[in-house]
DNA sequence: CCTACCGATCGGTAGG
DNA sequence: CCTACCGATCGGTAGG
């Protein structure tokens, strides 16, 4: 009889971030990353250098694939009304492609070592900025027309997690049937009320 | 020379309230508790039964005020666009005013014992559910025109946490400018595109 | 890939 | 409120 699964970088890495998603980061000790992947703890050692390797690993991962399907999704789109739309499109469909992962990037920044954490929240930030830039370009050209133009960045970065709300809680809706409906609830936060 | 901070149960907990926010549960050592208090770790077991008794009691009391709060801002209030926008307001400026309670309520779920966590569950979902049917009554007397009641009442949910990370990055607004804001925002969304 | 083991830290108790 | 201490568990290493 052969193991369920082979013992390698990538599958250590994905029985972990199934397991700091679940439990968190400091509530997941490497024996239960081990048990999960049918063998002893020092094993892993073979694989990763160290938890906080894996923990790294996971969410650098994590926010350059979220980056790379925003650049993806916004290539050759001018219309700022277009690049929101798509934009939101992509970070709803992000997060609902990749619950496990998203949850370790808002829940434990904290647990990184101060030595790697600027390095992910300056991609976290850079993904922020470019969200922030497109609803700032819509009110420069009139295409939009909120008076709080951050406050709307913030809360269209928000819908993710309403989305992947929504979504762990059973809805029946395809993945990409969320991701229109909050594209469009993108749209309208930057409409001042009344127009 | 007296201790800064008198040594009771609400003490205790108001510490273990910004560690657990800033550090998780997990990361978080009953020594640290009581260094913050400047005693010895036996001595917090004086005040409080357990480690996971503070961590019940922090977010069982959040949700309580925070279900309170909601309760005050609806009182004789009719109209659903007015009871959306209040509802709104109200969970934006509880996030605000209480940024630490509502973090370990979003985070700290999955580290409550067992058999406290439907408890708390039974809270935050008692919230959800009032955002929801106030929508959906909205839609039910044509107040509101969206297609997607349930992805509206998620989106609505998550607005909050949107105010809460744009305050927590040093935003020049008052908390009632957010609150009013994102209360207009709540607005929009029940709103059909094009309408 | 394993067994055996390290020092450190954990939540909590005894007993005053 | 403290000191002293408990068994359990932690991340990680030695050595094969």
């Amino acid at each position: 009889m052969t193991r369920s699964t082979p013992l390698n970088r990538s599958t250590v890495l994905d029985a972990a971030r199934d397991l700091f998603a679940a439990q968190g980061y400091r509530g997941t000790s490497m024996k239960d990353v081990a048990t999960a992947l049918d063998v002893r703890a020092p094993s892993l050692y073979n694989h990763v250098d160290s938890k906080q390797d894996m923990l790294f690993a996971i969410m650098d991962a994590a926010m350059d694939r979220a980056l790379g399907a925003l650049d993806e999704a916004l290539r050759g789109v001018d219309d700022e009304a277009e690049q929101l739309r798509l934009a939101t499109e992509s970070l709803v469909l992000d997060f609902l492609r990749h619950p496990a992962e998203v949850t370790i990037c808002n829940v434990e920044v904290r647990s990184l070592d101060h030595a790697t954490r600027p390095a992910i929240i300056a991609k976290r930030d850079r993904y922020a900025r470019r969200v922030r830039s497109i609803i700032d370009a819509g009110c420069a050209s009139g295409r939009f027309a909120t008076a709080t133009p951050q406050l709307a960045a913030y809360a269209v970065l928000e819908l993710g997690n309403g989305a992947k709300s929504w979504f762990a809680s059973g809805g029946p809706l395809t993945g990409q049937q969320v991701a229109t409906a909050y594209g469009e609830f993108a749209l309208l936060v930057v409409q001042d009320a009344g127009h």
